[in-house]
DNA sequence: CCGATACATTTAACATGTTAATCATATTTG
DNA sequence: CAAATATGATTAACATGTTAAATGTATCGG
């Protein structure tokens, strides 16, 4: 069996923990953590969101954004309503406040993500992002195709 | 300001989690999370190893393994005793069950490890893991010079 | 030898990941 | 239209991530 430290999930792993490791003291300075960052960088780049939607754009689960949309609105960093068509929506959408905490974090946010580049190469990390892009789509291909398989049992 | 979810932080984890997603239901299925699994792989390939060199080579925190220790030494999974040379240290074993249970959980992890590797392609696999390390080496060192930076100010 | 310091591990506290269950609202169907 | 079903969001329960604090043991300096 391979070890398991050269597998690509370990690979995956080390290499983003590599990458975060360098924003999240700068994120914690600001009392965020990574992914309530992710939701209003999310925010700050529309209108409104609906909270299905956002999950997918934040790549959160359900649970979880709940969770810190709560957290975010007792804050009131974000604002929500509902839907008037539909009642069971949420819309969400980023506060004055969250505008301007973002305003304040990015400029150090930038400039890592700068260094990084600068560090790694800009065509390399280009380079890396389209790999990282085909393996996660063939890899969805190949969830389809085991489904379509077992339905061919029923 | 960048569309966040084409940052390498989101490229990183999408990727990571379409590869994890193939493996978590055969794990399940075996009553094991991604992180017992890790630890269970690493202790297979040696014969003890300390509590510290564990974290490292599972690259889980501390405080993770701590609790996950106590989890699968109470499924009897593994074992544990003191060095006798310095009862800080904590050495770790795992035990006939845990074996036992590797070798059931194993194939179905070798043939979906296989169906990836094919799906993307060997040599590619391997490239991508290559620009991996580099992007992880080239980010520890940023993380060294930060340090050594903050030093001469003092 | 002893008090201060360092080290290995664990515990505490809070945030998120993950799956299942629940709740409210919409939609479908008989 | 009413019951059954589906959908969007939240809650529940348990595991892990993350940082700080605590605990026990070892080492070091006087």
């Amino acid at each position: 069996m391979r070890q398991f430290s050269r597998s690509l999930p370990m690979s995956l792993l080390r290499a983003r923990e590599a990458v975060m490791r360098q924003f999240r003291p700068s994120l914690r300075d600001h009392g965020l953590t990574e992914q309530q960052w992710r939701i209003l960088r999310a925010l700050a780049s529309v209108d409104t969101i609906e909270v299905t939607e956002l999950a997918r754009v934040a790549f959160l689960l359900g649970p979880s954004l709940s969770r810190i949309l709560r957290d975010l609105e007792g804050r009131h960093l974000i604002e929500r309503r509902v839907v008037k068509a539909d009642q069971r929506r949420g819309l969400v959408s980023i506060s004055a406040r969250g505008v301007k905490l973002i305003e304040t974090v990015a400029p150090t946010s930038e400039a890592i993500y700068a260094a990084i580049t600068r560090r790694y190469g800009a065509r390399k990390l280009a380079e890396l992002q389209g790999m990282l892009r085909e393996l996660e789509e063939g890899l969805s291909e190949l969830q389809a195709r085991e489904g379509a398989e077992a339905d061919e049992l029923e």
